[in-house]
DNA sequence: ATAGTTTTACCGAACGGTCAGTAAAATTCT
DNA sequence: AGAATTTTACTGACCGTTCGGTAAAACTAT
């Protein structure tokens, strides 16, 4: 029965809207269903527990954000200007994608969990996308144009994080700027 | 009257350690009674309800934040080194008192909440003591210690967000130095 | 007919919250 | 002082509701 394919991915972006809005925990699986408009044992039939369906739905938005915020940047040969677009694609999702915004601002605190190991699974995905941030600083830093004093693993969690505190795009263009000339080599 | 007092203080304390673990929706009344050896029916002696008692919480933690944060400043009278021990007591903060820090960025997110309105209050709270953070940059920007171009909000969210991220002082640290070399005035 | 999809009906456990009652401390009365 | 009363601190049993999850019936398309 093919009539509806797009029911799981209907399922996937009811679900994320929700946890966006309220969090996991203060998400029901019938406020899903009510979202998506299906019923709740259907939801479970697509999906084995509220904590699978959340692992899609973060992996999903993970995908999106790491196919946005690299697939430019690769197109870029100037390390610096990599970077720098890096950051202009980061705050232009960030503000137009909320919901995936939202969500990581929300859930990445329980990357500190360690008594369900379902979170490990939900980290484990959004460092492997720091560690391609961390990567390219770490190139930058070699070309001379990252200055050499700075660890990269921690550039890209003030990226990461001083970037996405807000939806507001002027207000992350003005903090972007502060990264910057904190990053960059003076001359 | 079997015991004396302190109990309420005793509950405010499990319930910061188990809010700041597990989220406010990831915790239960019964949980929190259990962590503070005490009875559920008793909490609902001493606060009203679930929102009350996190509300409490909150505004505790904000207030021992806040002390931390300010006491030592206005001992300082140049900006440049009011500002910098502000930064400088801030990762004290964050790296000493973890659940505060847990708390803060797990709920942080729910300021953009308006279907209930115990968040607002949770929200102004905070926006006070950023306030507080964004002044003193006001401030210094006058003094032509910060570079004129920084929006003092922007600047204070940076801060604020930036350095709370981690526990790891070591990291703070970093991150930190980015941030004031991307804060203050070039020479 | 059969496999794939969706719904109905239901479950035990846990949720936030309430309430009648109780023992001890504090206060008032004599 | 001590008896009588009121207030405070606390408990266990219980309420209605909602939770995540399941079994099986019912529908739909080939």
């Amino acid at each position: 029965m093919r009539k509806k394919i797009n029911t799981k991915q209907k399922i996937i972006e009811a679900a994320r809207k929700s946890f966006a809005e309220k969090g996991y925990n203060g998400v029901s699986m019938s406020e899903i269903a009510k979202e998506a408009k299906v019923k709740k044992a259907l939801i479970y039939y697509y999906f084995p527990s509220k904590e699978e369906l959340f692992y899609e739905v973060w992996h999903y938005s993970m995908d999106e954000l790491e196919t946005h915020l690299f697939n430019e940047v690769e197109n870029e040969n100037m390390y610096l200007k990599k970077l720098k677009k890096l950051l202009k694609s980061y705050i232009d999702f960030m503000t137009n994608k909320t919901e995936v915004q939202r969500i990581i601002l929300r859930e990445r605190v329980n990357f500190s969990r360690t008594d369900q190991d379902s979170w490990k699974r939900v980290k484990d995905r959004y460092m492997s996308l720091r560690e391609r941030v961390s990567n390219l600083i770490e190139e930058s830093k070699n070309l001379e144009v990252i200055d050499s004093n700075v660890d990269s693993n921690d550039a890209a969690d003030l990226i990461l994080n001083g970037l996405s505190s807000s939806n507001d795009p002027r207000s992350l263009e003005n903090i972007r700027e502060i990264i910057w000339r904190g990053l960059v080599k003076n001359e």
